[in-house]
DNA sequence: GGCTTTTCACCTAGGTGGTAAATT
DNA sequence: AATTTACCACCTAGGTGAAAAGCC
């Protein structure tokens, strides 16, 4: 998944262990499709079956409140496929629905049934966060020109696709601008922090071939 | 270092944490140099002052004595430097020397003094294994034709000096006897097991530019 | 026609010994 | 003269989007 989810964590016991996991779930119940057009996604249907839950439980666990919140917690490994009978242990999506990823901060002693194969478990040791910008669409081939601008000009493994004499318009101006713009770090806090005004999240999947790419347009 | 230590664990407690780590010390006093025409290391006077202590532990670390206890504990990201001044936790060594890596097991309850800068503790949860068949001389360029030849051929990084057309003889032959050999896994309850007439370890240090390269001819 | 898979060239990142130059 | 360093081509391993091919 790129640009990678990145979180920094806060207010948890230096002392205690903690697991720090990444799930993704349905937005809603539909499927979509890109007009270009209007440069929309427009919803197509209802959403496919559901997909086997899969929770992505991050490498540096188990770890300590203070090691946690001593470092940005990057999900960088994580990987998406459509292939529901994946075994490599990535997470399965439907292609061309909306998802929202949670990070979950679970206390050592209420991680007795956390797996990579089941739900996240929920209760007091468990703490759940959601941010609504980094809400996803997924596809297996890019609707969006300014998409794919943004994950060459911005992913160093495709610094062959990068043709820097390019004219740039619209939100690749916008990216422009912000060349040196890294991804915004959130507090599990909820301290505000500034945004730019259009996040863009995308993904790509595992060398499974089975390729995911989320682009969405939030106006 | 290659080819990599690799140790198969017996006799741990399952639920007991472990760290496992790897130092390296001075097989004698003496400094040594190859002599050509006889094919031998022979002594070249008394070793070299002693450089920092440096522990390598095992990145697994901490683990349970289950989790060691199922795989085979590889040290192929151990890395050595001859720069006295090192700062990226790489164990330092003398060129031209003889040296003995020894693996310890370390209960997490006796690991208060562990370190990567100081001499692993000794006490009761400590245990330390020596296999003298892993001693190896340290060098910057290689003494000898037949250890290049097997790093060349057992090391995948090393392909491109591979040369499948050409003679092979003496100690060549043998290795190409044992084409599919792999390094053996010694259990460090001391269990039997065959080996190679012939072990011959090396080891190649970090991206720093300081190259050790270990010859050792036992014969 | 829309979506998905496969294959590919082109990257990052880093582990090899060879070789020439530098050091001692 | 012996040893060490710096740089290099050549690998492994794997992350990119493009484009062609395949599927429904």
């Amino acid at each position: 998944m790129f640009p990678a989810m990145r979180v920094k964590i806060a207010g948890l016991d230096p002392h205690q262990q903690y697991y720090i996991a990444m799930d993704i779930v349905p937005v809603d119940n539909k499927r979509y499709r890109y007009v270009y057009h209007s440069s929309k996604w427009m919803v197509a249907g209802n959403a496919d079956s559901p997909v086997p839950p899969r929770v992505y439980i991050h490498p540096d666990s188990l770890a300590s409140g203070d090691t946690w919140m001593r470092q940005v917690v990057s999900f960088d490994k994580l990987k998406l496929t459509n292939n529901e009978l994946d075994d490599q242990g990535h997470i399965i999506l439907h292609s061309m629905h909306k998802y929202q990823p949670r990070v979950h901060v679970i206390r050592k002693d209420f991680s007795s049934e956390l797996s990579p194969n089941k739900p996240v478990p929920s209760g007091d040791g468990v703490k759940t966060f959601s941010f609504p910008e980094t809400v996803f669409t997924t596809v297996t081939a890019y609707q969006n020109q300014q998409i794919t601008r943004l994950k060459i000009d911005r992913n160093p493994f495709a610094k062959g696709f990068r043709d820097s004499g390019r004219n740039r318009t619209g939100l690749e101006a916008i990216m422009e601008t912000y060349a040196f713009w890294r991804p915004p770090v959130r507090t599990l806090t909820f301290e505000d922090f500034t945004n730019m005004q259009k996040q863009q999240v995308e993904a790509l999947s595992a060398p499974d071939m089975k390729k995911l790419i989320q682009a969405e347009s939030r106006d």
